[in-house]
DNA sequence: GCCAACGTTGGC
DNA sequence: GCCAACGTTGGC
């Protein structure tokens, strides 16, 4: 099992619109690291929800429940998706500020390479941002 | 709203 | 294949 953080801007598609979806195809990746990363998601892999810009943190968790495939919003065959199902909110979201405090997190993309939108996470740095919420 | 970081594009 | 110019992302 794989664990991974997705970004989104709260503004073009924040984690409340995520659950009255009820489901998702994760479209709009224009980078290849990211585009990658979303190729390595496998159906059941878990995925925190975090939001950039206004609120930046994270504030869910989601799991992927269709691998990747030819992205239904372009032509190009670079780009995929991959579907992407609410699991739970954090009950307490758990900021950029706290990620970037906690020692044990400091070398997760989200710090150190901050406009990637699609990352991959160790296991013990996904337990340790949910320890972290609650 | 500014600006730093960084990925991408295109001229040579 | 290098590198400058440009565009975009995202934190502040």
């Amino acid at each position: 099992m794989n664990y991974f953080l997705v970004k989104s801007e709260p503004f073009k598609y924040s984690w409340d619109k995520f659950n009255e979806d009820g489901r998702t195809f994760w479209d709009g990746v224009r980078n290849y690291q990211a585009r990658n990363n979303m190729k390595e998601m496998k159906e059941g892999d878990l995925v925190l929800f975090y939001h950039s810009n206004e609120g930046k943190c994270v504030v869910g968790v989601a799991k992927v429940v269709k691998e990747y495939y030819q992205d239904p919003t372009t032509e190009d065959p670079n780009w995929v998706v991959v579907d992407l199902a609410p699991v739970e909110a954090l009950a307490n979201p758990v900021s950029l500020a706290q990620i970037r405090a906690e020692e044990s997190l400091a070398d997760i993309a989200l710090i150190k390479q901050g406009r990637l939108s699609v990352m991959k996470l160790k296991d013990t740095e996904f337990d340790k941002i949910l320890e972290m919420s609650q």
